[in-house]
RNA sequence: GCACAGGUGGGUGAGUGGUUAAAGCCAACAGACUGUAAAUCUGUCCCUCUCAGGAGGUACGGAGGUUCGAAUCCUCCCCUGUGCA
């Protein structure tokens, strides 16, 4: 999943994701919430339509931001109070507004709000987070259950257009949910994708980086029942190897016929390397914002593409890539893109970068299917 | 020709007697980036050695001079800009 914290993948437009063949973005609770707003996005009738993307959207519930915006911010057991990283204007944040946010929003997919566990944590301190983690799980599914969307895109399209876009009331769920289910695109163009599936809300893992705490927090994160799992907490400046090994004994007991999906991972040779030891999801905001510092990932490994070695460099950026980037432009022209602080070259790289994480993604895919063909 | 103003490291531009191999910014070069406060951040950036802590050399238009000590003060010269002839 790419990451599009404020209702837009940095870089490159709805049209080229949907041609690059992403299926979800993730969006972010957090963000939109400080700016448009939810009451915003629902005034545009969800944040799908506002953004003009019609296929699936998960939102992640803010736990991360609460954790990464350290000194603006004070954990209760009812929530996070903290100050806007914006204008410092003081917000709150807790399992019951997360969902509320999140169901505002209209995302597909949203998450429970938990609490990122620092690293380093000590045993005492990763319980505790845990526990307060699993506490919020219960109260985010309570809440959720009672107010969620049928349909995520819950918009009376008719009801916006009449009432033109600006000043269209709040919307209602009746049409959408008598219609196809599907958003009405403000261009009339047919939506490319359909789901008529409910908003369902994930928990998510912790236990920081213990194994048998991870076993616990997986069970009792399961007790609370939901349709997905998240392992979080992890991608938080612990070793790689630490990393790779929790995810490996976390998901031993995540249930394998539901979805698991591990956040904010991770580098190509990563998520390939978890895809097939069973995650089924994963977003990481490393393809988009690496590619925007110049750092793109090939079959050849890594390219720093602002290296003055590639200055005369007439060959494509990776010879074995069918993306549209290096189909077309040498070396040479990215990276004097890129010395030239040349716009194009952020949305070329990511691009690029997006595309080799789509298609890595779906040579696993196949290697899985072989392997499971195969017995 | 006269009168002002000014000449600093690749560029720009601080510095007007010592703590200055010379701020800051830019360029250049390298590195980092993993549920996005990120078109961001870090390092190197005169030359030569280095036991990596340093050592030596050269340097603020040029040449002299004053001084224990000069990018900074003095003299002459060269050059640039502006104004007046």
């Amino acid at each position: 999943m790419p990451v599009g914290t404020l209702g837009s993948v940095k870089g490159v437009s709805q049209d080229v994701l949907e041609d690059l063949g992403v299926e979800i973005l993730l969006g972010n609770t957090y963000h939109l919430f400080l700016r448009p707003g939810v009451e915003t996005v629902r005034r545009m009738g969800g944040l799908h339509r506002f953004m003009s993307w019609d296929r699936a959207i998960l939102t992640d519930s803010g736990g991360f931001q609460v954790f990464s915006l350290n000194d603006l911010r004070k954990v209760t057991e009812d929530g996070v109070a903290f100050r806007s990283h914006l204008d410092g204007s003081p917000h709150f944040l807790g399992p019951e507004k997360a969902m509320e946010i999140q169901i505002g929003l209209g995302a597909d997919i949203v998450m429970a709000f938990d609490e990122c566990t620092e690293y380093p944590a000590d045993a005492e301190r990763a319980r505790a987070s845990m526990e307060l983690t699993l506490r919020w799980a219960a109260r985010c599914k309570n809440y959720f259950r009672e107010h969620k969307c049928e349909v995520p895109w819950a918009v009376d399209a008719a009801e916006l257009r009449s009432a033109g876009r600006t000043n269209a009331s709040a919307p209602t769920r009746a049409s959408a949910m008598s219609g196809s289910g599907a958003l009405p695109r403000l261009d009339g163009a047919e939506p490319r994708h359909h789901t008529d599936a409910n908003q369902a809300l994930f928990g998510i893992v912790q236990g920081g980086m213990d194994a048998a705490l991870r076993r616990e927090s997986a069970l009792r994160t399961i007790d609370i029942g939901f349709p997905g799992y998240a392992i979080g907490g992890l991608s938080v400046g612990e070793p790689r190897e630490l990393t790779r090994d929790i995810v490996l004994s976390t998901l031993e007991h995540l249930p394998s016929d539901q979805p698991r999906y591990l956040m904010g991972v991770g580098t190509p040779e990563e998520i390939a390397q978890y895809a097939q030891a069973g995650v089924d999801m994963m977003d990481c905001v490393l393809p988009t914002r690496a590619a925007r510092h110049g750092l793109l990932f090939t079959s050849e490994g890594k390219v720093s593409i602002k290296q003055a070695r590639y200055a005369q460099d007439e060959s494509p950026l990776d010879p074995a890539c069918e993306c549209r980037v290096c189909l077309r432009y040498s070396r040479a022209y990215l990276r004097h893109l890129y010395a030239s602080n040349e716009l194009l070259a952020q949305v070329l790289n990511t691009v690029h970068n997006l595309h080799f994480y789509l298609a890595t993604m779906r040579a696993v895919r196949a290697w899985i299917r072989a392997s499971d063909a195969a017995g």
